[in-house]
DNA sequence: ATTAGCACTCGATTATTTAGAGTGCTAATG
DNA sequence: CATTAGCACTCTAAATAATCGAGTGCTAAT
């Protein structure tokens, strides 16, 4: 391949390029008129056959045109990931579309990351919320909103805040309230512990004073017994935009194809354990459909970015699921930076 | 239509169950035969040709069978609504497939009835949130989360908890937190106001005495500023359910009605105002797609009861989108339990 | 009022044809 | 030896034609 690199990868990216525009085949005759090398179709053919020998273009038929393979595709974006960067005009664009004029909850803020993520590169956005269950524990209250109820409300670092409503028998005043938080409160302060952490300590005082205090904390790590069912409740961090926006890609336009993109969508097991791989490493990521990572769907593509907030370790990361054929040097800077504003949202 | 009116009914009945099962136009022949009434195909081909005259039929085209029009939907549904009752056995049924295992905070109940509400009647279920907006406020708590970040939970009737985080200059310490948290409660309580009502008596506070504590409030109703985008913010209250277990039904099967069928999900503004329309009725209701109410999509229906919780006004509605050709003597009353379980599940 | 009989309509399915784009290969060229 | 023009070949997609059958409306008989 020495000589001829230059070639092929200058009739890759011709290739690649237009199919993201039209979503046909490219044939040799396109090739030799709109790419920088000077050969004539004859010459494209021997190269594209060679090519597709090799592995990096196929044919749907015969006598059709080339298309990119999901391995085309990889040495195509190795030579983006490298070079592209996002420009300061791109920055501003984008800012100027997402809308966090409200100061909002952080739900509420990946929420609008997602919406911002699909405005921006016209694909599905998803994201994957700081894990709650590992999360270190800012603070614990008790509120009373009934004779028998109390409101439990965990904030965890990186601004995730659950809340819970117990039933209680007794009929705790306020100030016995407030005097449980603060007893709790001092337990956690400066201590990063997690909330299964909490719940091994609580259980070793519990065994020698067994006062009320140790009853409602009992409750409330029954109530917010997070992976008691194991995998299951992982789904729940998984935030998937809409997918709508993908259907009226070409290639999804038939029946079949939609239910397979649904499909792929539905196994949200696949898509969180790329996200989380993503999270251990420092940058952007690209799963490309049949690939050995993501071989759950033919066609799509997975782009991925960790973010992380300020202080500390909550953090996760965020992606846009589209067509294989996809502007990629368009779309892995907009996750990137994405990403990195996504970093600056979370305060605490 | 007087001595006809059995006859209608019953083939009325009998066309419309069968295109429930198939989804294809349905013959005279077919009707004939499995009708009560003892009439030839001949003689139904009358009725039907009658029928279609009135409005209660129509055919797709000239030499295929009848298929039921909105107009004959609802005479249906009207003798439906009168009789059916849910069976005891049906109840234990549907609450068999409720998970609410886990203790969930209002808005993961919410999210569980839809995954009920799709579960039992394999369409696809909506919720209309309790409007925050207007709720009646429980309680408000001010918990220090930083050296300038103070985050502000704020409990409505219902349970549901809004929470932001707020920047302040000043480090405030616990104990000032505390203080301010009762002062503003002491405000709160036994008065039933919403967060407008509050915000407006804090204004004329405000405007006699000017310590930290009314600037924290300042702040506190900026960023709880639920409605200052008029309509757009009433969409986060629509939850809609999984929308691709449609795409199954025989009637969205082309490109063409996906999308439309999609459009009809996106505009939330719509389906928002149909099942407010419910929230002020007592009962169920179904909405006919081209019907007069909900002219958005053909071949949607729209099913709705409200709920509400125990104690005072918190309430919304739900309900359930499926093709018009729908099993409505089974979804409708299992709407109307839904909805009775889910005020059950609203504690204070 | 009901029904048997019959000609008719029109959509759905399948078969057939046609047009054209793109290929691979061969032989010629510098 | 890389490159290229030329040409026969392949295969798809679109257009056209043919066939089938379900279901109808109407008429005349009961």
């Amino acid at each position: 391949m020495d000589e001829l690199h230059e070639h092929y990868q200058e009739v890759l990216s011709a290739v690649i390029e237009e199919y993201f525009i039209t979503a046909c085949p490219v044939g040799s005759k396109f090739v030799a008129n709109n790419c920088p090398l000077s050969l004539s179709s004859a010459s494209i053919r021997n190269i594209m056959a060679d090519m597709e020998e090799r592995g990096y273009l196929s044919q749907p038929h015969f006598s059709a045109g080339r298309v990119p393979t999901p391995l085309g595709y990889k040495l195509y974006i190795e030579s983006i990931l490298k070079t592209k960067k996002i420009s300061r005009r791109q920055k501003e664009n984008i800012k100027l579309k997402i809308d966090f004029s409200n100061n909002k909850d952080i739900k509420n803020i990946l929420k609008q990351t997602i919406r911002s993520l699909s405005d921006v590169s016209h694909y599905t956005g998803v994201v994957l919320a700081p894990e709650v269950s590992v999360s270190k524990l800012l603070h614990i209250e008790f509120i009373k909103v009934g004779p028998h109820n109390i409101l439990v409300v965990i904030i965890f670092e990186g601004g995730i805040v659950e809340n819970r409503i117990i039933l209680v028998d007794k009929n705790y005043d306020d100030d016995t309230l407030v005097k449980y938080s603060r007893k709790l409160n001092s337990i956690i302060e400066g201590h990063d512990h997690n909330l299964d952490e909490l719940r091994e300590i609580i259980i070793k005082e519990m065994l020698r004073d067994r006062e009320d205090f140790y009853f409602i904390l009992n409750k409330m790590f029954f109530d917010f017994n997070f992976n008691n069912n194991g995998e299951e409740d992982k789904d729940d961090y998984l935030l998937i935009g809409s997918e709508e926006i993908l259907f009226d890609e070409p290639e999804f336009a038939s029946h079949d194809k939609i239910k397979s993109l649904l499909k792929a969508f539905n196994d949200k097991k696949t898509i969180i354990k790329l996200l989380e791989l993503t999270k251990e490493k420092k940058g952007t990521m690209v799963f490309i459909g049949s690939d050995t990572e993501w071989s759950e769907i033919n066609g799509l593509t997975l782009i991925t970015a960790p973010y992380k907030s300020k202080k500390g370790h909550a953090g996760g990361s965020i992606g846009v699921i589209g067509p294989a054929r996809m502007n990629y040097s368009f779309v892995i800077p907009v996750v990137d930076y994405m990403a990195e504003l996504l970093s600056e949202m979370i305060m605490i």
